[in-house]
DNA sequence: GTCTATAACATGATAGAC
DNA sequence: GTCTATCATGTTATAGAC
């Protein structure tokens, strides 16, 4: 039922989803949700927590896995780990792209919190691949390159002729050596 | 009245902001938006319609000017002209970001059909700067640079420390040459 | 061109039976 | 844990006076 809330918010925004298709989509009645969640509010803050979880593991997976590869391998990994955790892992973290700005500012604010600990993650991680850069630009590269991933929802096709692999290539090489072949 | 309702778009999203505010933040009663729209949803159209008239704008005016300078400039140019856009033009612009995935599907599929004409400016931009990289990595790169442009009205702040002018070459700077000092 | 009044309906949330 | 009501309210949209 956290499933069906999170596609529904993520193809409606918050306020077009109601609590009536909600229920629809699991299976029960909408008077029944409230014996899960005291309300709308709170499901949704559910439905991004859930996304931040998702997120933080990819991360720590993709850590483990290339903790003493060079530099780029590392970050194509990490970068890798985000696009999958948007587009295999439900829409939890989608949820956080398509339908932060459709939530009510309690909700927007809570999430914000939440989030820093993912952020601060690929802070670390930045600054650890890449010593000699000062730590100001790299802040600002690092929401460059996280505008970039979570943008790819809005047109990256999973199914289509590019894989979700080239994908992360493509981001990962753009973001070290830029466009110049 | 477009920019009170394209304020209260941006900052609720579209199903959350009613008639009654828009009406309100305009100074007349809900009943009289009738008079100048048909419903709702044309409202919204008009208002994503505005924003991409004046993002069109902002491209051809930075074409001008820049016709015959070096490949780099000229980006960095274009590049302003849209952040631009979304900071000092208005409400307009910005709602295409925010309030996108809120909105119903007709209106949105509308809006991408009228976003291409902009989108296709890029392209051909790109394709004239870089004549040496293959027009589908191009377009890769294209859709990344959209996304790392649209997503700064999530952090940029145009009152801090970092002036739109800065904003502007660090992402071109990126863009051209990746993080690589 | 704006107002008031209201229709017609949808919404989040609650109460109590089972 | 789910159901069937139902409340109170808010929503878009319309009709007609001014």
């Amino acid at each position: 039922m956290l499933r069906a809330a999170a596609e529904l918010f993520v193809a409606h925004g918050y306020s077009a989803t109601t609590l009536r298709q909600i229920a629809e989509s699991a299976g029960i009645k909408a008077g029944s949700i409230y014996h899960h969640f005291d309300s709308k509010e709170l499901l949704f803050s559910v439905v991004l927590d859930e996304g931040i979880d998702v997120m933080v593991q990819a991360f720590h997976t993709a850590a483990d896995v290339t903790s003493d590869a060079p530099a780029p391998s590392r970050l194509l990994a990490h970068v890798r780990a985000h696009l999958g955790a948007l587009f295999e892992n439900g829409p939890f973290t989608t949820a956080h792209v398509t339908s932060f700005f459709s939530a009510p500012h309690t909700v927007r604010a809570q999430a914000v919190t939440r989030r820093d600990g993912y952020e601060n993650l690929w802070s670390a991680l930045l600054n650890d691949l890449f010593p000699q850069i000062n730590r100001k630009d790299l802040a600002l590269h690092r929401l460059i390159l996280f505008g970039a991933l979570n943008s790819t929802i809005e047109w990256f096709d999973p199914a289509g002729n590019l894989t979700l692999d080239q994908l992360a290539a493509v981001v990962t090489n753009q973001f070290l050596n830029g466009v110049q072949p």
